[in-house]
This record gives structure tokens, sequence and C-alpha cells, in this order.
DNA sequence: TCTTGACATAGAGCTAACTCAAGGTTATAT
DNA sequence: ATATAACCTTGAGTTAGCTCTATGTCAAGA
């Protein structure tokens, strides 16, 4: 699969896989003769990967060293897997944080309903 | 409230309070004669929510152009709640690609955890 | 043959959100 | 009286994560 392909794929700029590919998020793409990308079904599932870790907010670093890990590959499981265990547990807290202030707006939307409501009110007894 | 007491009572630094009064997000802030900041009890529930929006990540920008819109008072109360639903929309989106990630991480996480145990077995077996 | 379009590299530029540094003023403790 | 600490301002520096620019190569169609 060639670069622009993979882009529209999965919606990611091409100048974006460039980058992760240098910063070591997309080890061993192999090019033909002429220097041209074709991505693997390998490098697809780890495009696929780092698109929703990304969408997560984990840092391009860390995809980084998790990723260098998998490639060295037998003897780093429990790295890796303490990688994982380390960022989900990040998530976790990072979802609780959003949704204290999802709770926050949804009590000032309806705040707001309620002010609108009584505008309407006055409005409409000739306020 | 010093500024000092407000950055512990917050866990804020000096000059995040400094940076996000100058972009807008903390207006009127009373000084006295030598120019000492003196943060009001108005004030301090402001900055609880900027702390809470920024946690989640909702940007300084609108936050500022949100809280201009409190400032102007009587009239933007539409405005305002619009401002908040959509931010609250995108926390939702937020929130469920993070779940998604922690759902994918835990399933890793599960694989890796069988991988070391099977580790475990063959040393015990003796291979 | 010539042009066009997709690819390549290297490195500069951009944005958000801080964070720090330099230099100055004021209130308080010794 | 002086030293120290807490405050002030202005403006520069930092980091992450892209994004863009300049320049060059190469394969295919008119």
């Amino acid at each position: 699969m060639k670069i622009s392909e993979v882009s529209k794929k999965y919606d990611i700029s091409i100048d974006t896989l460039r980058y992760y590919e240098k910063e070591g998020l997309l080890p061993n793409i192999t090019k033909n003769a002429s220097g041209v990308r074709d991505y693997s079904e390998t490098d697809c599932a780890r495009i696929e990967f780092i698109k929703c870790m990304r969408s997560a907010g984990m840092p391009v670093e860390r995809l980084s060293k998790y990723i260098s890990l998998c490639v060295q590959g037998e003897g780093t499981e429990e790295e890796r897997r303490n990688m994982l265990i380390k960022q989900r547990d990040e998530l976790l807290e990072k979802r609780d944080a959003i949704q204290r202030s999802i709770d926050k707006l949804e009590y000032k939307i309806d705040i707001y309903y309620n002010i609108l409501l009584d505008k309407e009110k006055a409005f409409r007894s000739g306020n």
C-alpha cells in the first residue's frame, strides 16, 4: 500500500505518517528501488493502533518506546505490559476528569435553560 | 486572597494564573495601591471552573470567549449555552475515544498476561 | 520528448499552553 | 537601616505535534 492510500484509509496526513516514522512509530517500512514506501498489513495494523492511542492523547514518545520494545521482541513482554497498564491507568483518570467536566457543563446548560425559559415567559406576559 | 494562596489552594502555578488573566480568563481582578492582586470569592469560583474545564482540554481561547460573554451579562445567555453544549458534545466524543483506547489496552494487557503465564509454566516444567 | 503527478528528503515554521528570566517595587522582620 | 521575601511587568524560551516549503527523483500518459 502506498502512502497516499494509507493516508486516505486512516485519515492521517502524509506528513504525519512520515513524521511518525521518523519518531520510530513505524519502523522497517519497506521501500522499493526508488525509495517509495510500501506499507504492509502489519504496518497498517500498527497504524490503526497508533491512531487509536493518539486519539486518546498517548504521547508519541511513549508510543515510540513501546514499539521499540515490540521490535526487540522476546523478553520485553513484561515491560510492554507495564507500559500498557500505566497508560490505561492514566486514561482512566483522564476519562474521569472529562466526566466531571461533562457533569459540570450539563449542570450549567440546565441553568441557562431555565434562565432562557423565564425570559421567554416574561416576554409572553408582556414584560 | 493573594496569588500564592490561590496557587496553593488550586494547585495552579502563579505564572499560569497571571497567564490566564492576560488571556482574559480572569477579568477584573482587584489590585491594591501597590498593584498586588486580591482574588475574590467570585474569582476563586471562576478559577475552579477554569481548572475543571482545562483538565478536560477545553482550549484557553474558548474559555476566554465564554468568560467575556459572562462579563457582558444579559442577552448573551443563549450564546453561552450554545458554547457549553458544543463543548459538552466534544467531550462526549473525547470520552468515547478514550474508552475505546482503554478497551484496546485492556485487551492487549490480557494477551501479555497469558504470554507471561505460559513462559512461567514453561520455566517451571524446565524448558 | 515533454509534462504531470506522486513520491522522496531536509529542515524551517507554526500553535497552544505554559514556564522562565531579568529587572523593579513594596512590606515586614531583624 | 537593611535584608529578605513576595509581589509586579515584559518579553523571551520551551515542548509537543504536527505542517509546510524547497528542492529533487521517477514513472506514465499525450
